[in-house]
DNA sequence: TTACTGCCATAGACAAACTATGTCAGTAAG
DNA sequence: CTTACTGACATAGTTTGTCTATGGCAGTAA
């Protein structure tokens, strides 16, 4: 079971999909989120999920503060905005335009 | 109907599925193919065609020979070899792995 | 006090697709 | 017959995005 290889660009898409079903999560609870419900498929390693954040942020798709885990542990709270409702609403029709002509192409003789 | 945006890692899949379909094309012939089995979704570019195709021959996945196409024009004949068919089979399944474990995450709530 | 874990973060490596450009040989147009 | 177009192959360079590796800091447990 080794788990990894998400395909470059679908990450914000997880995210965004991710953040609009929990409202309100912190950067480890995001890719723990992922890691579970895709069945341990799909690592997001912390090189990847941070970054992949910060362009969230300055793309304005998700807003950020500060605050305290259950753990009594500082962390950064992000969630869903306006624009990041659309922005995924967006990305889904695309990954699913994308992943419906791959299948189509992908269909045996 | 704009085209375009094909995943990365997922051309070489779909170069391979291709050539096992029909047995024997030039790179011309595999961009149509895909283009037209996607539903004019996607669109290789013939900038990332040749340089894949390469990538294929050094991996040995597929052979290439020179010809001469129905129009009279000089051609590189790809095809696949055993070793692309073992490949191709473990990209299909990997793919339908990775796939699968992102369409579970993007279920709504 | 040490070590472990939760949590955030960045720098550099790397892969792969894109844009732009170029070549060459047939064929069609004028 | 010369020009332009198209089929077909090819490469250089840019960009995008994920990964590896590393590091720090603050609670909590040994």
């Amino acid at each position: 079971m080794k788990p990894n290889d998400i395909p470059p660009g679908s990450l914000s898409l997880l995210i965004l999909n991710t953040l609009s079903r929990h409202g309100e999560m912190h950067g480890y609870e995001i890719a723990d989120s992922i890691l579970h419900t895709s069945g341990d498929v799909l690592q997001v390693e912390e090189g990847s999920l941070y970054p992949a954040l910060q362009r969230l942020l300055v793309q304005g798709w998700v807003s950020a503060e500060w605050g305290t885990t259950a753990g009594n542990r500082r962390a950064r709270y992000y969630r869903l905005t306006a624009a990041g409702r659309k922005q995924l609403a967006a990305e889904l029709s695309h990954f699913h335009r994308i992943y419906g002509a791959i299948t189509a192409v992908l269909q045996p003789a």
